[in-house]
DNA sequence: TAGATTGTTAATCGATTAACAATC
DNA sequence: TAGATTGTTAATCGATTAACAATC
């Protein structure tokens, strides 16, 4: 009944809301005053009653006829997501992928901040990439203490990935999200997201095999 | 009944698969003879039901008390992705993120060989990354039907991810892997594959938010 | 033989899809 | 009012979990 409670909800729920969320702020932009379930449905290629579904769970209450006022629908999944506040986070490991995501622009706009980057190579500490600092691995630890660093992006190499994961730990960081292949064991209270592009890989390479068909 | 039929598998089946495939090499190297079910989900931390009926849909059959021999069970899973033999795909759009997936050792292992890289950027053309020469994007069509290429990365901005696809699309290319946040339209015959790490990022962001807990 | 593991059948759980009443 | 859309309840579908017989 209260707003108090935060509801809870499903994984693919929870990674359609990123999507409705980039085109209701496009919406906004072009100075759409509501958007409709029935019209982000369609734009996304998505079943209406899923996107309705998933809307509620929000807790966010649309209209009949004219649907959701845009400023409370991005306002309702900012807050489920809790993007309506940037989390700031570290990311370790400036190789390729490192860089990469130094680089994307996007991640503000979906809660996270990278403000530090740290790496072991003395040849690139000290330096800055895409306008964040590269400082040494070895004061990572009691940096995300003082700076009470949540979240951390791990980007190195397999093989020390279970050591820099346990120096994230000691400094406090509550979630990694973890880009290399190496299953890590932390602690229960800490939370682990991996990102697999092998996994990702796979689905493509299945239906390349067995359809010629299409999907998602 | 018959081998000849290829079984379908579930999404959450075939993005588990590269896992094992990842352990079971490796286990390889080290000499092991045979892989339990057990053995696998122990070591990734997973139910040993689920790995059981994972290895089950690519057709290998395991021995009671043993488990399956090696160089059988890898080449099962490898047979069902389609990865005994790599495909051949294109890159379009060398920034940040093109470069880093250019870099990645790991695809050749996975089903895929990227042989060439695209841009529109007068600069980078002619030049290589990562040992693959960068071309011209106008040339990418007539290359792709020309060399049968079945794959494409898509790395590029936005803005012309639905151009690029197109462009993809008429040199015969019959899966896209999509990097970008652009909800392509693509003909029915036509695989999309829609890599979004801000969906990644939301399922993070909502753990931290209401769990302080561990999944995954 | 004893016991760990496979392979299969049944039960549970959650997500998707369908149906429809309520509403502006 | 008429009709599109919301919000909710029920039905279907598929994945996970549980149980257990078969086997080396």
């Amino acid at each position: 009944m209260s707003r108090m409670e935060q509801r809870t909800a499903g994984v693919p729920t929870l990674k359609r809301l990123p999507l409705y969320l980039r085109l209701l702020r496009k919406m906004k932009e072009q100075g759409e005053e509501y958007a409709s379930g029935a019209v982000v449905a369609r734009e996304l290629g998505l079943d209406p009653i899923v996107v309705r579904k998933d809307l509620a769970i929000t807790g966010a209450v649309g209209r009949p006829r004219l649907g959701f006022p845009m400023d409370e629908i991005i306002s309702a999944i900012e807050d489920f997501l809790g993007w309506s506040n940037t989390s700031d986070a570290f990311l370790v490991g400036v190789g390729n992928l490192g860089r990469a995501l130094l680089g994307y622009q996007g991640f503000e706009q979906h809660g996270m901040k990278i403000v530090a980057a740290f790496d072991s190579n003395p040849d690139i500490i000290g330096t800055k990439v895409h306008g964040r600092p590269i400082m040494d691995i070895k004061k990572m630890p009691a940096l995300a203490k003082r700076m009470h660093v949540q979240l951390g992006v791990l980007t190195v190499t397999a093989s020390v990935a279970q050591k820099v994961a346990d120096m994230m730990i000691e400094g406090g960081i509550r979630a990694i999200w973890n880009f290399t292949p190496t299953t890590l064991v932390v602690p229960e209270n800490v939370i682990l997201q991996r990102e697999e592009l092998a996994s990702s890989l796979a689905v493509l390479s299945h239906r390349l095999l067995v359809e010629g068909g299409r999907k998602s």
